[in-house]
DNA sequence: TTAATGCGGCTAATCATCAG
DNA sequence: CTGATGATTAGCCGCATTAA
C-alpha cells in the first residue's frame, strides 16, 4: 500500500491546485465515508471492483472506470469483498476546476462516472504524479500540476473524440470563448454584462445561460472571480494601495471592492496581503 | 438604486416522419 | 418525390427576484 499526501505551500495557485494524491490496493470491503470534502477528488481504478454511492445512487465500478467527488457532496465508496479495487486518486481545486470538469462532462451529482480504457495514458499520468514526491517541493508542485492538466485534458479529449464534437457545442463554445476573451481584455474597465452580450451579438439572458452550461457559473460570477484573482496577484507582487488595486481591477469604489474581496476570499484585501507577508517572514526565520 | 439573474413563454427555423 | 405535420432547437423578450 502506498499513500501519499501533500499540501502545496510554495506556490499560490488560484486557477488549479492539487490538494492530495495517491494510490492504494484496498483491502476487501475497505471503505471511505459517508463524508464530504472541500475539494474535488477523482479516483481511477487500475484493477478490481468496488461500489461508489452518491446522491442516493449506487454505481458498480471496475478497472478502467473512475469517479468524481465534488466539494461538499456526501459520498461513500467501498472495495469489493472478493476482488477489491486498486485505485489512484487526485484531489484538487481552483477556479478552473469546475469548468474543466464540466468540459469532461463530469458532474459530481448527475454524472460522476467516467471510463477510459483505450490505453495506459491515464495510469501513466497518475504514476508520474506519484513519482514526483521525490523531487524538490517546488518542482513536484509544478510538475504535479502538469500531470493534473494532462489527466483532465485526456478525459476531455476522450469525450470529444467519442462525440466527434457536435457543431452545436462548437458554436456554443465559440460564444463562451468570446466572453472570456472580452473579460480578459476589459476586466480593468467598467464593463457590464449587457455590454458583453452586445459585443458577442447575443441576447443577454440567452448568452448567460450558454455560459452557465459550460462554466457552471454566471458571467457576472466569472468576472468577479477573475477580478479578485488579478487583485490577489497585485496585492502579492506590488506595493499599490488597496484602493489602487481596486481601480486596477475595475472597481471604482474601493469599499465595494473590499466587500466583494472578503466575500470571495473570506478575508479583507489588507489582511490578505498582511498574512502573505507574515508567511514570508516566518519562512525566512 | 441600478444591474444582473432566472425563468417561462414566444417565434422562427430546422429536422424527422410518414402518408399519398 | 413531395407536402403536411409534429418535435426540437436557437434565440429573444418581459417580468419578478436577487445581488452589488
Amino acid at each position: 500500500m502506498q499513500i501519499l499526501e501533500y499540501v502545496p505551500n510554495h506556490l499560490n495557485y488560484h486557477d488549479l491546485y492539487i490538494n492530495q494524491f495517491g494510490k492504494e490496493q484496498c483491502y476487501p470491503k475497505h471503505h471511505q465515508g459517508p463524508r464530504a470534502r472541500d475539494y474535488y477528488l477523482i479516483h481511477y481504478i487500475k484493477s478490481g471492483k468496488g461500489i461508489f454511492e452518491v446522491n442516493g445512487k449506487s454505481y458498480q465500478l471496475e478497472a478502467g472506470q473512475g469517479f468524481l467527488i465534488c466539494p461538499d457532496v456526501n459520498t461513500f465508496y467501498q472495495a469489493d469483498e472478493e476482488n477489491p479495487w486498486y485505485y489512484y486518486w487526485v484531489g484538487f481545486n481552483g477556479i478552473q476546476a469546475d469548468s474543466l470538469l464540466s468540459q469532461a462532462k463530469l458532474c459530481g451529482v448527475n454524472n460522476p462516472i467516467f471510463e477510459y480504457n483505450q490505453d495506459n495514458q491515464l495510469f501513466d499520468y497518475f504514476e508520474e504524479l506519484i513519482r514526483l514526491q521525490q523531487c524538490k517541493p517546488i518542482i513536484s508542485e509544478l510538475k504535479g500540476l502538469g500531470s493534473l492538466y494532462s489527466i483532465l485534458s485526456t478525459l476531455i479529449h476522450s469525450i470529444h473524440h467519442e462525440e466527434d464534437i457536435p457543431s452545436r457545442m462548437n458554436t456554443k463554445l465559440t460564444y463562451v470563448k468570446k466572453v472570456t476573451q472580452l473579460i480578459n481584455d476589459n476586466y480593468a474597465k467598467k464593463i457590464t454584462i449587457s455590454e458583453i452580450a452586445n459585443r458577442v451579438g447575443l441576447d443577454r439572458s440567452y448568452l448567460n445561460s450558454l455560459f452557465k452550461s459550460v462554466y457552471n457559473k454566471s458571467i457576472q460570477e466569472f468576472l468577479i472571480q477573475y477580478r479578485i484573482r488579478k487583485a490577489c496577484e497585485l496585492l502579492e507582487k506590488s506595493n499599490f494601495s488597496v484602493s489602487q488595486v481596486a481601480r486596477f481591477v475595475g472597481y471604482e469604489d474601493p469599499l465595494q471592492f473590499s466587500k466583494t474581496f472578503k466575500k470571495v476570499k473570506g478575508t479583507s484585501p489588507k489582511y490578505y496581503r498582511l498574512s502573505l507577508e507574515m508567511e514570508e517572514f516566518d519562512a525566512n526565520i
